[in-house]
DNA sequence: GTCTAAATTAAACAGTTGTTTGACTTCTTG
DNA sequence: CAAGAAGTCAAACAACTGTTTAATTTAGAC
């Protein structure tokens, strides 16, 4: 196979695919697997309504090739931090939370379909999907802040109580994506900018940290009261 | 007009009235405004398909009616705890992040639709019904909460940073209930019982006590850090 | 028993849904 | 140039959507 002509005819099929996915990711963002029209979404690609079966198969193939496509552009935008040895946790912690809060609360072009797809699979969710973001995305967050908890606490916790300081510190980052429309009519609606969103990762993670202290060694042996 | 007749004539209209009312409930909780069909409502309330035209006039109505019933049960269920001037505001707290996550994560009879109906109304909003909640639920929760936040903070934060902490601590509260098909793929599936919801509320509302305290008048006077 | 209003019913309406078919055009390869 | 694969297309499929109609049954009032 000739190298040019094997580039051309790819690039001829997948122009059409690429479109394809591409308004699918937009319409399946807006409105979820279920409310996507086949149709809508070829229209808006300039497609056939039979194209979907020909590139991908199925609705269900592609909105599933959709979230391959978007749990890859989360992943790979800005990178995660990570807690050396050397570290300080609480200043990791700091970094992280204001890493995740961006990642969530920014809509760019970098991963413009995850948030809404992941917000539907919340509350609909679909076989497979889900757990693919969770295996690809959420888990490795949820390990990382796991360990800068458990560096900046100090000392071993029961696992129920560590869990939940874990996810404590992950709801404080995700809620304003995840209840940005209630925040919204109760007149306190999300960042939105890069400076924002530092703003209030800030203060937040303040609040998880002096959280935390609470339980550190020093503080249970005083029954989490502060001494001073 | 004679009570009994009147009564009996009231009874049976109202009694299919109350089943399309319960079948709906059932169905619009279970998979949203518009992947709810009008049609496998009506075959669970064994009603005839126009029934829902004759006594709500529409399906939009029908939902509306449906959430008005929810958001009722929702503020009837166990009475929201105030903070009095004289109790001690981490003690109302606590209180308040039990009662907050009691309601939120407890299924029982006696608001079985709120919260998943609520669950589709932040991912895909209906015009009306969100309004309607957040002006009777949400709105009194975070006032209430927003002077607990005050008083345990003891001082005047900037609006910003108030509004952050307030959503902090709510935050913590529904994230559970939110986040609840991810935490249980995460191996961490939210307690359903009174005592397991009890537990994980002492833990997160003690780690908001000491993540509030950071933001007293003795904290910000040493840049946050604890001086002990 | 008659009259009337309330309640219920089956059937049809005009759309939309995802999927499929078979003919048609385009393009690459031999 | 010819064979054939790759891609595209309009049209139809059966199933479903919310809504509406008009006929029918039910039940209380006089």
């Amino acid at each position: 196979m000739a190298t040019k002509s094997t580039f051309a005819q790819f690039s001829a099929a997948d122009e059409t695919r690429d479109r394809l996915l591409h308004a699918a990711g937009e319409e399946f963002a807006r409105v979820g697997f279920e409310a996507a029209s086949v149709r809508a979404i070829c229209d808006a690609a300039d497609a056939n309504v039979s194209a979907v079966k020909y590139y991908f198969g199925s609705k269900e193939q592609l909105y599933l090739a959709v979230w391959a496509v978007a749990a890859e552009q989360m992943v790979s935008a800005e990178p995660m931090p990570t807690l050396a040895d050397a570290d300080d946790p609480r200043d990791t912690l700091r970094k992280f939370v204001a890493w995740f809060m961006r990642l969530v609360l920014t809509e760019n072009e970098s991963h413009p379909w995850a948030g809404r797809l992941l917000a539907h699979e919340t509350v609909t969710p679909t076989p497979g999907a889900l757990d693919m973001f969770v295996q690809h995305c959420a888990g490795p967050i949820k390990d990382e802040i796991s360990r800068i908890v458990r560096a900046v606490v100090g000392r071993r916790l029961g696992k129920k109580t560590h869990d939940d300081l874990v996810f404590g510190v992950i709801a404080l980052c995700v809620n304003a994506k995840h209840s940005r429309e209630i925040l919204t009519l109760l007149g306190h609606p999300p960042p939105t900018t890069r400076a924002g969103i530092n703003r209030m990762a800030g203060t937040l993670a303040e609040f998880a940290i002096r959280g935390l202290d609470g339980f550190t060694d020093q503080a249970s042996t005083n029954g989490g009261k502060r001494s001073c």
